[in-house]
DNA sequence: CAGTCGATGTACT
DNA sequence: GTACATCGACTGG
């Protein structure tokens, strides 16, 4: 297993979050490893994109946004989850995918002591607040390298673009219209989320 | 199954 | 004040 290089994430956004569905997310904690197959991801960027946090610029909050593609992105919301993205692009860019259900693989028990004893696996990690508490990431790891240290990405075969289904996102209200949702057809491990408009 | 709704912190208007 | 890249509990069919 190959940890995917920096340089992988430092190209068009879109093209990343195609070629991240079936890579493998990897998490190191207290010396277990967690890992799972990413099924579903979302693209989000400063230009022509409203709902996007890089949208109206730089900030505190989405500075990790517009560094340089290969590290991880994470930030809290609705007063109680966070979902974690993968910086992408150039120093200076603000964009990044949203990384929104994985098939869990390895460390399932302790997936499930996060996210609580009776959880059916198909709900470890199906939902970008899910994954995130399946895999013990919170705002401290906010600007983390995805260098495989403590978060990484492994290489694994591609996903022929047959099996790859574009559509709106998901629990946005503003441009519904762009087809930014990257799943893989027919997976049963991808979020119940309806996207934001028919397209 | 689908639809509704409350929880609860923070960034931004 | 208001909106929010969500989830889980609850309702009714």
């Amino acid at each position: 297993m190959t940890i995917l290089p920096s340089a992988f994430y430092r190209r068009p956004t879109l093209t990343v979050a195609r070629e991240l569905i079936g890579k493998v997310f990897i998490r190191r904690l207290d010396d277990r490893l967690l890992r799972g197959r990413i099924v579903e991801v979302e693209a989000y960027h400063q230009n022509d994109d409203a709902a996007s946090h890089s949208f109206r610029g730089r900030s505190a909050r989405n500075d990790v946004m517009f560094r340089a593609g290969g590290l991880l992105y994470v930030y809290f919301t609705y007063g109680m989850h966070f979902c974690m993205n993968v910086v992408t692009e150039d120093e200076g860019v603000g964009a990044a995918v949203l990384l929104r259900a994985v098939e869990p693989l390895d460390g399932i028990d302790m997936m499930r002591v996060h996210r609580g004893a009776g959880k059916k696996d198909r709900e470890l990690a199906n939902g970008p607040a899910k994954f995130c508490q399946a895999f013990g990431i919170d705002r401290e790891a906010n600007g983390f390298p995805l260098d495989g240290s403590v978060v990484g990405i492994a290489d694994a075969a591609d996903v022929p673009s047959s099996r790859i289904l574009a559509t709106s996102r998901v629990g946005i209200r503003r441009s519904t219209d762009l087809p930014w949702r990257f799943l893989e057809k027919e997976s049963p491990w991808v979020s119940p989320g309806r996207p934001s408009a028919i397209l």
